[in-house]
DNA sequence: TGTACAAATAATATCGAAAAAAGTAAGATA
DNA sequence: TATCTTACTTTTTTCGATATTATTTGTACA
């Protein structure tokens, strides 16, 4: 009776999605992070209510969310927008990731414990074993890959001692993301991404900082040059 | 009706007065940040809406926005709380701070051209002027102040070709700038602040990195360790 | 033809109240 | 006395509508 309301929660028991402005969050984060949702794009509230089948202060809440994480553009009394994108700006997300990641690598490397290299196994091995399941070309795109993905290279950093840090890092991994989708590259030529990731890891569990530092470092920036490349954003 | 000078902006060509959401913002994150709003605290939304005077909608947008930054903890269905504070964060966040600013400043001396020394010299200049119109008890207390101080620690990193990274970094400043309120430290002891600033400045102008680097986490370090020391938080 | 101004239109920001959830205290049962 | 249930209160979240602000359109005038 009191229940017309049947959409949302379908488990209540444990809060699965409990508010509707979260919801509303994660939808609005994985369409502008994909790409569904173009850099510039203007997003009218009306259209968003209809889509996202919300209401007004729900959504208007997600997007003050996103807007405090530069995820949305917020312009007083004139809206929200999806940020732009441009090589630059992904030249500066690469360049700062490397910085960041480079300490907190180096720093797990010096203080890292029994438990930290199990993480990383562990994440390799989910890495690999899904990589192998998906076909080359639609690696990129799967939301599996990239969950094992990003748990590893967080994996990697998760004992530099600083969770503000990881954080940061966390951040940087997500506007990195966005480009992969924007470039939309299909071919990945003749990479061998399990491969680089596999000897990224024994670096690091070998305690190789110099050699696992250079292998991240080139990790990215061999990424960001190829989507500069191939795909064209904005 | 078409009168366009109405009760709220006397100014209108530039929307000097912007929405009630933002200026909610502000004084909330003044208030936490000067420790008026005490680490823990429960923050209400009747009270608050009484307290600044405002209506639902702004002041949920505001705790919206604070918490995608941190600047306040949210907790599905149970509202929002002025974030805890210990010792243990304080040192996670100064930590944080030496290695993000180290690369930065390392980065802005490579660089840094001649409007960032201007940059530097200008607000180094401010901050002296202030610090000595000010008695040296009330100068942590100053907004004034502590506006000049944070302008002076961005310039020296202004160069490092990386806004986000700067971001972070002013992220950082205002998070150690909340310890520093809450300790309520009232002495500074036998410390020259205002030294330790031009030191720090001649060290960047000379191009001396690793000096400045130096001195830039001393500064740091030192002030972590008396606010730990002396004040007690949560 | 171009510019300034004013009304119309569209979109955003805000308010007040209803709905949903969490927290609290009293009463029943063992 | 301890524990569970149930009704009640407080608080948060959401909805529907209104007020405010920006943008566009139209019109008079130079």
């Amino acid at each position: 009776m009191a229940g017309h309301a049947s959409q949302t929660t379908s488990t209540p028991d444990t809060g699965s999605i409990s508010t509707q402005a979260s919801s509303v969050y994660d939808r609005l984060q994985t369409d502008i992070l994909t790409g569904k949702l173009r850099p510039g794009h203007k997003l009218r509230l009306k259209d968003l209510i209809k889509h996202y089948d919300t209401g007004n202060s729900p959504l208007r809440e997600a997007l003050n969310r996103l807007s405090a994480n530069g995820m949305v553009v917020r312009e007083e009394n004139r809206g929200f927008r999806v940020p732009p994108a441009s090589a630059d700006q992904l030249g500066e997300i690469t360049r700062t990731r490397c910085w960041l990641e480079e300490i907190a690598l180096r720093e797990s490397i010096k203080n890292g414990d029994s438990d930290w290299e199990e993480r990383i196994v562990l994440a390799f091995h989910w890495l690999a074993r899904t990589a192998h399941r998906i076909d080359e070309a639609s690696k990129s795109t799967s939301p599996e890959w990239e969950q094992h993905h990003r748990e590893f290279h967080l994996a990697l950093i998760s004992a530099c001692n600083s969770s503000i840090l990881i954080d940061f890092c966390a951040e940087l991994h997500q506007r990195a993301f966005r480009y992969r989708n924007l470039a939309e590259v299909v071919e990945y030529r003749d990479r061998h991404e399990l491969e680089e990731h596999e000897e990224l890891q024994w670096a690091v569990l070998r305690r190789d900082a110099d050699k696992a530092v250079e292998l991240l470092r080139k990790h990215h920036t061999v990424t960001a040059e190829l989507l500069v490349e191939t795909g064209h954003f904005d």
